[in-house]
DNA sequence: GTGGTCTAGACCACA
DNA sequence: GTGGTCTAGACCACG
């Protein structure tokens, strides 16, 4: 899970976030507990009110539910959702960045090279690996 | 100006942001004075204090100069500033996007698919006008 | 840290420069939390927008960052860029200094000799401990 | 006279200043009248309440003084005061600047180079003449 | 009239 | 507790 305080997304998010991945690619499968509270604080080393915002987000999106007593549990269509939910932030996010590049007064073929350019850059470093960022 | 004060973007941003716009749009030419903070903060009927802090990031950013006891004047280069600008938040936002998404374990189809939808959605409301808000 | 209201030189520009100083000097080293915005208005019964400006244009200059929730922390190569700062700041005065002397057709004979003045002047405050102010 | 309305020091400055040059250099003599604020107002198309501010500055450091109903006319020891006033500048400047490189921890070498480094770029643009700006 | 600074006090999100 | 934004109203220098 990358976490990065100086970050301007909430802590809380970003652990949201990654918790969210983590479902998407299958780490935890429906039914399985996930870390209680504590344990996840003290594992990150995070004020434990940061998790647990971010797991009444989970909860919320439908991701997990608590079992009185027993802790937070994966729900059985949580994988699914979590895709979903990925998907349908990409495309929020995809439309607001090109409605304010139209109100801007860009031109489509300028937005369509920097699209472009991003998907290029995405693909770089997906085969140099995760952790290369600029093209060698 | 599109000023929400419900948007989490603080509106001091909004408002530089949207002169920014005028400013690509060539609404202000190179040393054309731009509407008084006391004028701007009438009309947009918004404290004074918030456009002055709007007006400085502007500045800051070499779009407009102050000439004192006289107002806020458009730099020279400033249309070009404005557009390299606004081009440069789009290549960000939509790098950062991508990123998510495929830290999110979407396929690079459905990320192309995402942004063509987001593409043909911009397409439309600029066919129907300004206007429109949702799909069509 | 030297504040002086009665300076025309605005407050928190006057905030911002004792820190710097204080940076350059290794007060606070790389990492540390500087006074929160509330203590350091308390301390020095100000304000706290005005330390809230001191602060904002040290981030902005690179010599800070914010964490939401805990503070303002000193960046890693803060000192570096508070020394070069400064460094520039007084070739940048210096130079002035100089134009403005020329321009009023002063000979380079007497401009050398008022240096001279100012860097014995400088050297005897130095000798006589920070306090003194006046030539000794 | 060189007016700059971006600068930031203020108009009515730059004017007592380019006059104080004037004097200094002997443009004007002893008994001789300046141009009236009307007449010196509409050369410079600058509002008339600038130069008067700027004929005060002059008169307060009596460099010049007033005659009822016949306008402003150069004092007896004006061009000595003009250098006088010029060389107290420089020392002024001289000696804050050090002061605050002094403040901001500069070892006396880093100041000495920088001296050094402005007064040679001062004599190049002497050499090359008063149009160049930087050294070719 | 203009911009610029400062204070006071409020509300918000975040940890 | 932290920083960040916004409002209200005051005072100043400048043209």
């Amino acid at each position: 899970m990358n976490l990065d305080p100086a970050n301007p997304t909430p802590l809380f998010q970003q652990i949201a976030e990654g918790i969210r991945h983590a479902l998407a690619a299958g780490a935890y499968l429906p039914g399985d507990p996930i870390p209680s509270i504590r344990a996840q604080a003290q594992k990150l080393r995070i004020n434990p009110n940061t998790i647990q915002r971010a797991y009444e987000q989970l909860e919320r999106d439908g991701l997990i539910e608590s079992r009185k007593g027993l802790g937070m549990f994966v729900t059985s269509r949580a994988d699914d959702s979590a895709r979903a939910s990925s998907l349908e932030a990409l495309r929020d996010d995809l439309a607001r960045a090109l409605r304010a590049a139209r109100a801007a007064g860009l031109l489509p073929d300028q937005i369509d090279t920097a699209y472009a350019q991003a998907r290029a850059q995405l693909d770089a470093a997906r085969r140099n690996g995760p952790a290369r960022k600029e093209h060698p």
